[in-house]
DNA sequence: TTAATAGTGTCTGTCAGACACTATGTG
DNA sequence: CACATAGTGTCTGACAGACACTATTAA
């Protein structure tokens, strides 16, 4: 209640995908509480106005402590309001959307934490995968904001470098062709492929880095240049 | 209070712009109460829980009753949300920006109204138009809000048809270039531009229609078709 | 006639897609 | 050698920009 209005409840979701066996795949969270118990859904949570600074420190605090991610891309998706979408009441979820590369979210959820023997994570949030395209219903109005996130990300795609954030930090661009082809679900040519990512440059090849191995000739490996590194995805602003 | 946690404050911004004397202007409110009375700012308000369906349906009023505009072009722009931005607390800005014919505006604002004259609407709120680039701050964060959204405004005119929702009823080809022209400050060469008009399909000639007057050529006067008439603007989900 | 704006024809440089070609590894 | 994938050369059709040209009115 401020100023005589009864004030809607502010909650913040986080759609965070990453890209696993071929396939765009999203995170989803178990519920402890009431409503929907039990339920799959998108990590969220509340904003804590005594220890989030803005909504985006919220969305990083909710996915840290949903997911143990410190880190990913994460942008603002769009803000989702009414009176039907949660059964507490009329609410607000202000709706990002994240990037992590697979890898990453393997360790960090597979693997003990050893920089800190003392604290206890092993009642780490129960995290599961599941391909976007597979998902039909969720909980609240998850579905859409599901939906419109993906659709972003796709539409991003076609003109931007943005699944950038989904590769490890050494790749090929064969590599990442294949990770392009996987999220927006369809072919690309690779000569046209490559003249889009030179000219965006923002990537750099590693001097004297080949990827050995195949009954091939070897690939030059590249790496995100240091001004587009990760920590700085977090301050990037929309393009339009 | 909910689930023992302490809200945000949550209000809906609306960036409302038009096209006058050559120039995008846009709408400011003189606030009535603290903080900043006095002051002009982007006309907002407080989401009523008991009263608005949903975010949308809280611009749509506060634009309403701030400006008597019915339904102008309105769509989602970015939700600000920080400890910062308001002394009352932390607060929740969900913004939205809108698009209106300048004729239209000024039908509402300086005709007294005639429909219902037992009803007195004297005291209709106090608007002022500036013109967007000649403003260099404003209270709140509302500065920052008017900017993303002429930067949206700006950057979605080169890809799409927006400026149509600044049109009359009634325009011609020239008018609409000249509408593009002044929203991106550039101007356009019209070959190109009428290709690109008669590509997106969007508007139709009005048969027999010309533009007399001029000592020159009469003009064609065209319409938005049907489908994508205004009442259609507010259902518009972003394309991107 | 001139002036002014409406509207069209058309050349040209750029560039994305297509695809063939060369390069270089393994077995 | 065959084979597989990496990486490059280059043709071509589509198309945006540029701009000249025609059309139609008033005075």
């Amino acid at each position: 209640m401020q100023n005589g209005h009864p004030q809607p409840i502010v909650t913040v979701d986080v759609v965070l995908l990453t890209l696993k066996d071929g396939a765009l795949q999203v995170a989803l969270s178990q519920r402890e509480h009431p409503p929907h118990p039990g339920e799959w859904t998108l990590p969220g949570g509340w904003v804590h106005v005594d220890e989030d600074e803005d909504a985006l420190a919220a969305a990083v605090r909710i996915l840290k402590s949903k997911t143990g991610l410190q880190s990913p891309y994460l942008e603002q998706l769009q803000t989702f309001a009414n009176r039907h979408r949660d059964s507490r009441g009329w609410s607000v979820s202000i709706a990002y959307y994240a990037l992590v590369p697979y890898e990453q979210v393997h360790e960090r959820l597979s693997v003990p934490t050893r920089s800190k023997p003392g604290k206890n994570d092993a009642t780490h949030p129960r995290i599961q995968w599941r391909g976007v395209d597979s998902i039909r219903s969720l909980p609240f109005d998850h579905q859409k904001i599901l939906e419109t996130a993906v659709s972003r990300v796709r539409s991003k795609t076609l003109y931007s470098s943005l699944p950038i954030h989904l590769m490890p930090k050494i790749f090929t661009l064969s590599q990442l062709q294949n990770v392009y082809e996987q999220v927006l679900g369809s072919s690309l040519d690779k000569r046209t492929f490559r003249r889009r990512i030179e000219e965006l440059d923002l990537v750099e090849p590693i001097p004297g880095a080949l990827e050995q191995g195949g009954a091939h000739r070897p690939a030059q490996c590249y790496r995100v240049k240091r001004r587009h590194g990760r920590e700085l995805a977090l301050a990037e602003k929309n393009l339009r």
